[in-house]
RNA sequence: GCCGACGUGGCUCAACGGUAGAGCACUCGACUUGUAAUCGAGCGGUUGUGGGUUCGAUUCCUACCGUCGGCACCA
């Protein structure tokens, strides 16, 4: 009997009953038979020597593809936890998933692995496929499959199958000696992995909860070819020169001191004259959009902090009282209550609503010594902090401004290329079930107005209420959360805050906290690594440097360089005795914009001659010309 | 916080159970220079901190501090 199989392109072709996917790419071509990895049938991916039973629609998929990989990647996780096997016999293993870029696999080994370790387990990898063992499919049933792990002593599998209800079909795979409890599909055999590297070592928590046993992490990544994993080798190295610690350091942005501590951030004038320009761009912007600037403190009362709720949930990471005339006083983690109060020094009426109080905010939190980053996690940062206080009715419109003025702010500096997250009601909540759902809507409405790609985070929301978040990659591509939009149900209710209605009657208020960039520290860190260094030209701070050819044209640099000064264009002049080609060098790394060449030539000519960073030579232009082109590109932030 | 690795002049790195060496940077001198490193000289480190082993430690052990890679956390 035959059965039609239905292709991506709509085409419909028949086949006998048996037939499997591996048979059907080669009844296409040889070709695609031998790049395939993994087939979808209908909605259910499965092995290629799955036998089709029945009418359905395929679709193949190849290493290129994001199904492919992760198949081929887990089946590479299979092949290690192989190894580790062989080499360390009384090692329990756990899980090893694909994950964005290669695989992992967790181990419960007493003495954690060490980098010979890695390379013997790679090298055994590598023996391993030489065998070039099939992945062999295996159904049976839970209480089958409980007797074959606790024979194989494998007491994590037997944790995970119990979490499995008692009918249902378990699948196991076996490649060689070992076998996997694994739901597949996998690749045939392992003769399709060319190029292995085991990229690094850690330690994790069995099932990502940290009351739990520490397990060993090997990470690892594969490819069809060796040149594939060179060229990620290579990318991964060319990454590394744009971390923002690498580049901070080189360009003299900003340092940490031993001396001062971990994670406070110290800005020298560079990086400070960068945050400069975003502090300034952010004010003008907020002016434009109505909000309201206001300054608070760096410390305040115990009292406040007990009544807005944060001695209770985040004791543990503010740092530690000051004592002061035997009050207690705390840094503060959040600008909210000084806001608050601001807030409150008035009886406030619905027609002053919406407020929206705008502060660059430093605020102070003892972050775990384990999760600081570099600029990305600090212990003082601070916050481009607003809090829209508005009625129930302004809600919606309020949300929307704010979730477009996020995406023009993160767009002026230059970032396309960002996730946005929708976060709902955690189990630990404070606020109606009903308030929850409004929020969670109008920040849903908003998005989908907008017409944003999102993603929802189910239960990812702060006690206090639903946001939007949006998460920014850095060169590592590890993401990390910029813009924040944060309903707040807690705190207006704990200040009591008011404001006076159309009915001449106290109504409770709608608290809405944002940052677009969300810490300064973090969204500069970003910006560092989304330009590797190579800032557009509104926030470098040295635009132009000027190369007098030999000391002898230092007098006439400094008569441009006052020039370019009065023109508003940020401005050095190389004093250096040394050679031309030196001193580009210097500017060259430095990635400074543009350069100004000045000796006999150009003072003959009334011209200076100008070479563009990364570009090279540009030759030679009157100087208001050149004034009036950096002018031009500084307007339009390129 | 947890697991692991690491910590040598401002930076990048070397050496080693016998009180540290190079390049760059910096200072000085010579050269007065044409699109990514001119030459020479000099300055600069109680090898993260404390304790221990040893005749002797930067090297070995240990605790702490910090950094890095993950995990956990992230209002």
């Amino acid at each position: 009997m035959n059965i039609k199989i239905k292709f991506p392109d709509g085409s419909v072709k028949e086949y006998p009953e048996n037939i499997t996917p591996l048979e059907i790419a080669e009844s296409i071509s040889q070709g695609l038979a031998k790049q395939i990895i993994v087939a979808k049938l209908d909605k259910k991916m499965v092995d290629l020597d799955h036998k089709i039973k029945n009418n359905c629609a395929i679709k193949l998929f190849k290493f290129e593809s994001r199904e492919g990989r992760e198949v081929y990647w887990h089946s590479t996780a299979h092949l290690m936890a192989q190894a580790v096997k062989e080499i360390y016999p009384n090692v329990k293993v756990t899980i090893g998933p694909a994950i964005e870029n290669g695989f992992y696999y967790d181990f419960d080994k007493d003495v954690p692995f060490t980098d010979s370790d890695l390379e013997k387990i790679e090298q055994k990898m590598k023996e391993l496929l030489t065998s070039n063992a099939q992945y062999i499919r295996k159904e049976l049933s839970k209480k089958e499959a409980v007797k074959l792990f606790s024979e194989l002593k494998e007491d994590y599998k037997i944790e995970l199958l119990q979490e499995i209800p008692d009918n249902e079909t378990i699948s196991i795979y076996t490649q060689g000696e070992f076998t996997d409890l694994c739901r597949g599909p996998h690749i045939l055999d392992t003769g399709k992995i060319k190029a292995i590297k085991l990229l690094k070592t850690s330690g994790a928590y069995w099932r990502g909860d940290s009351r739990n046993k520490m397990l060993q992490r090997i990470y690892g990544i594969s490819f069809p070819s060796k040149k594939e994993l060179n060229k990620y080798l290579h990318n991964l190295e060319e990454a590394k020169k744009r971390d923002h610690r690498k580049l901070g350091q080189e360009l003299d942005l900003y340092s940490f001191s031993d001396d001062v501590g971990p994670g406070l951030v110290l800005w020298h004038p560079k990086g400070a004259m960068m945050r400069t320009i975003v502090e300034d761009y952010w004010k003008k912007k907020h002016f434009e959009e109505n909000y309201s600037l206001v300054q608070s403190p760096h410390i305040g009362k115990a009292g406040l902090w007990h009544k807005s709720g944060h001695l209770d949930f985040y004791k543990d990471s503010m740092y530690s009282s000051i004592d002061v005339d035997e009050q207690e006083y705390y840094l503060k983690p959040m600008n909210c209550p000084f806001h608050i109060a601001i807030y409150q020094e008035q009886k406030r009426s619905y027609r002053e609503l919406p407020i929206k109080y705008a502060e660059m905010g430093t605020v102070y939190r003892y972050e775990n010594s384990g999760s600081l980053h570099g600029l990305m996690r600090v212990r003082g940062f601070t916050q481009d902090d607003a809090h829209i206080i508005c009625t129930p009715q302004q809600l919606d419109n309020e949300i929307i401004e704010v979730v477009e003025f996020s995406l023009y702010m993160l767009k002026a500096f230059g970032f396309e290329d960002f996730e946005i997250f929708l976060s709902t009601m955690p189990e630990k909540a404070v606020g109606k079930k009903q308030d929850w759902d409004k929020a969670a809507s109008s920040l849903e409405n908003a998005l989908k107005k907008l017409e944003i790609d999102y993603e929802v985070d189910e239960g990812g929301g702060a006690f206090y209420g639903p946001k939007i978040d949006i998460k920014i990659k850095d060169a590592l591509n590890r993401s990390w959360q910029c813009s924040t939009i944060q309903f707040d149900f807690n705190l207006p209710e704990r200040f009591e805050m008011e404001y006076i209605g159309e009915d001449n009657l106290p109504h409770r208020p709608y608290m809405v906290h944002r940052a677009l960039l969300g810490s300064i520290e973090r969204f500069f860190g970003t910006l560092i690594e989304y330009y590797g260094g190579n800032f557009p030209l509104w926030l470098c701070p040295t635009q132009v440097k000027l190369l007098p050819i030999s000391d002898n044209f230092i007098e006439a640099a400094e008569k441009i360089y006052a020039i370019l000064i009065k023109n508003g264009i940020r401005s050095e002049v190389d004093h250096k005795n040394e050679k031309i080609g030196y001193k580009i060098r210097e500017a060259e790394t430095h990635k400074i914009p543009y350069m100004f060449i000045l000796g006999q030539k150009e003072l003959d000519t009334d011209t200076i001659s100008v070479r563009r960073h990364g570009e090279g030579d540009l030759g030679a232009f009157p100087i208001n010309e050149i004034i009036e082109k950096i002018i031009g590109e500084i307007k339009n932030k390129k």
